[in-house]
DNA sequence: TTGTATTTTTAGTCTAGACTAAAAATTTTA
DNA sequence: TAAAATTTTTAGTCTAGACTAAAAATACAA
């Protein structure tokens, strides 16, 4: 069975939506898609017949095992190719992630396991996200927090992000935010619940509750 | 205007017509796109109206300037995707043009131009095809001549192919034919008009006529 | 529990890009 | 140059994947 475009990005969609609520409702598969319910309900029925998705009417929809397979691949080759477009082309990580979204649509397994040799098997995306390997294991980052939730004196590890719409990322790289990056909690100020940082290097920035909330950390208490 | 991937896979069919023949003929058209003869007069319609194409009804198409500008640009994608493909890749020569033809519809002038760049601006794809630059010129091959034109003594270096099919490639991989490597024509056989090739190494080939037609050289006599 | 709001599905439409079969135009041959 | 063969176009159909509007099902609130 061959996948067309759209229907790959449905079944991505359902991937996600089923990771964070357990079930994709056809109103969030529509927001996902951007496509109207009634094509959404259309649609499902197709990938139930071809056996990727199951799904009742009024119930939303989960994923079979071949439909996880499938979503999997494909998070597997939009993140290579994310990497691809920055490390290779010095793309900018907010800029990637429509271009991951059509390459991620060509080839098949021989392609893209050897761009994830050229690569040299990498295990995260350009925004910290992991990258399922040729088998379709996802190995999921251990020990991440939310930023908003390390103490004053934490040390740690910026590792991934929560939000990767560019407007974010290009707003943490106005603060020096960067994946890889130490620093160390000086202070919360309870006013706004926003934080100082302080890099390795001495500079100050300060973040508010809402970037912190979505910067994902790894505490090296050192 | 944004073109289709059928579109673009049509104007580069004519591009190719218009170089091969002068202009594009319905039935040629239709058999290098894969498409019925009432499909083409269909699109070329769309074409025309568009603005990419010239078109008189059983007169045939041949492309406009805009039309022209969008083949070049295609070419230039697809040979860039071929480098890619076989010197970071490493696939063989034989197997990448139904990747290229699917990468050549992604992204715009951007992706390529970064592609262009991290492949360090290559003048020829691996079939020994001009690339196109950025402003869209195309450098033709100077002195290329088909094999089967050599005399008896000459010296020359193999810089291309006319037939890029995966057949013939995979025939001169067995012939030890490749881009770049230079032969002496040691001998003419007047019965069958092949001809007998030696390697600077000193090892020997008999190249058919058929063959020697299809595979485009530079003398070198010294 | 009954009425209201929300969500989902049904029914019918639209477009791009294919197709077939038949008609029309062009080219070739006698 | 007229007849036959070939090529191209027209006319109508089909499919995928979108859409809108209305109907049906489900969820929420009084």
């Amino acid at each position: 069975m061959l996948l067309s475009p759209s229907q790959e990005n449905y079944l991505k969609a359902i991937y996600k939506l089923e990771a964070r609520e357990g079930i994709a409702t056809n109103q969030a598969l529509a927001a996902l898609v951007e496509a109207t319910p009634a094509s959404v309900t259309n649609m499902l029925r197709k990938l139930m017949d071809a056996g990727f998705v199951e799904y009742e009417a009024y119930q939303g929809a989960t994923l079979t095992s071949e439909g996880r397979d499938e979503a999997v691949a494909l998070v597997r080759k939009h993140r290579l190719w994310e990497v691809f477009l920055v490390e290779k082309l010095q793309y900018d990580w907010d800029a990637v992630h429509a271009l991951a979204e059509e390459l991620e649509h060509i080839g098949g397994d021989e392609l893209i396991n050897r761009l994830d040799a050229f690569l040299d098997h990498p295990a995260y995306d350009p925004h910290g996200d992991p990258i399922p390997n040729a088998k379709g294991v996802v190995r999921t980052r251990q020990h991440a927090i939310a930023a908003n939730e390390a103490k004053e004196g934490d040390v740690f590890v910026v590792c991934g992000v929560k939000d990767s719409s560019s407007l974010f990322l290009r707003h943490l790289d106005k603060l020096n935010i960067a994946l890889g990056k130490t620093y160390t909690l000086k202070e919360c100020l309870e006013f706004d619940r926003s934080a100082v940082w302080v890099e390795q290097e001495g500079a100050l920035t300060n973040v508010s509750n809402e970037v912190a909330k979505n910067v994902l950390i790894q505490l090296t208490n050192g």
